[in-house]
DNA sequence: TGTCGACATCGACAACCATCGAAACAGCGT
DNA sequence: ACGCTGTTTCGATGGTTGTCGATGTCGACA
């Protein structure tokens, strides 16, 4: 169950400079604005918050549930978390539980560097 | 004409801790969601990948509408990006100058940083 | 004043998306 | 084997959004 659809193999390529170095190509920009969007939902946001911030960097989904949609619409923001690449998913018993990928998130970080940097 | 509509002000809230120390509240969630969005398109993460790398940081928009649409579909997009307080605009002659906000990406990339940072 | 070029706005349309309830699926305990 | 709980998938629906052509606005220049 873990990462089925990596649309954005981080490891494959360190992805791209900067935004404000070099002008973002044409099949690069629809990858990256893949994860953009993924986290331009005030739900989506908050569940990757309140996994990325939970202890040990994972949370089962019973524990972040409580952000005042239904459970199966947790469950389909989950997912698409997970089919961009910013999140992994492991079951363990009768939990599931999400974690970040922290590479992704670098690579996230370094493209909105400010100019300087 | 510049920066009529700031969603998000960042001088007025340092907005809040990166998405790994705690998780994001519903109204932050909401504001910085917007943001995030507004990247989550592959058309304007090119315009503004474009003026980011642009010298001196602006450009003028008959610079950048090489992006495959339309014109009016390029003003909708800018519009969009500077609603949010990404960009600002400001028009000198015949030509209107957009403007990359320096301080919005600095909160974006603090809010990507990675855990153990 | 009249025209031209650069951008913005408007109105319309198709595609997409967030959300829900219901149903299916997967382990666990008894 | 059975039911229970946690999680995902399905189908439908209402709202949002990306896109366009047509039109409007503003400044420059004769």
């Amino acid at each position: 169950m873990s990462n089925p659809l990596p649309l954005l193999d981080v490891n494959a390529t360190p992805c791209c400079a900067p935004l404000t170095r070099s002008p973002i190509g044409e099949t690069d920009a629809e990858r990256v604005a893949a994860m953009f969007k993924a986290l331009g939902d005030p739900v989506r946001l908050r569940l990757f918050s309140n996994i990325a911030s939970a202890e040990g960097g994972e949370a089962c989904v019973c524990d972040i549930q409580d952000v005042g949609v239904s459970q199966p619409t947790v469950s389909h923001h989950l997912k698409k978390l997970r089919e961009v690449g910013l999140l992994e998913s492991e079951r363990r018993g009768s939990w599931v539980y999400y974690r970040v990928d922290p590479g992704v998130l670098a690579v996230m970080a370094g493209l909105l560097a400010p100019v300087g940097t």
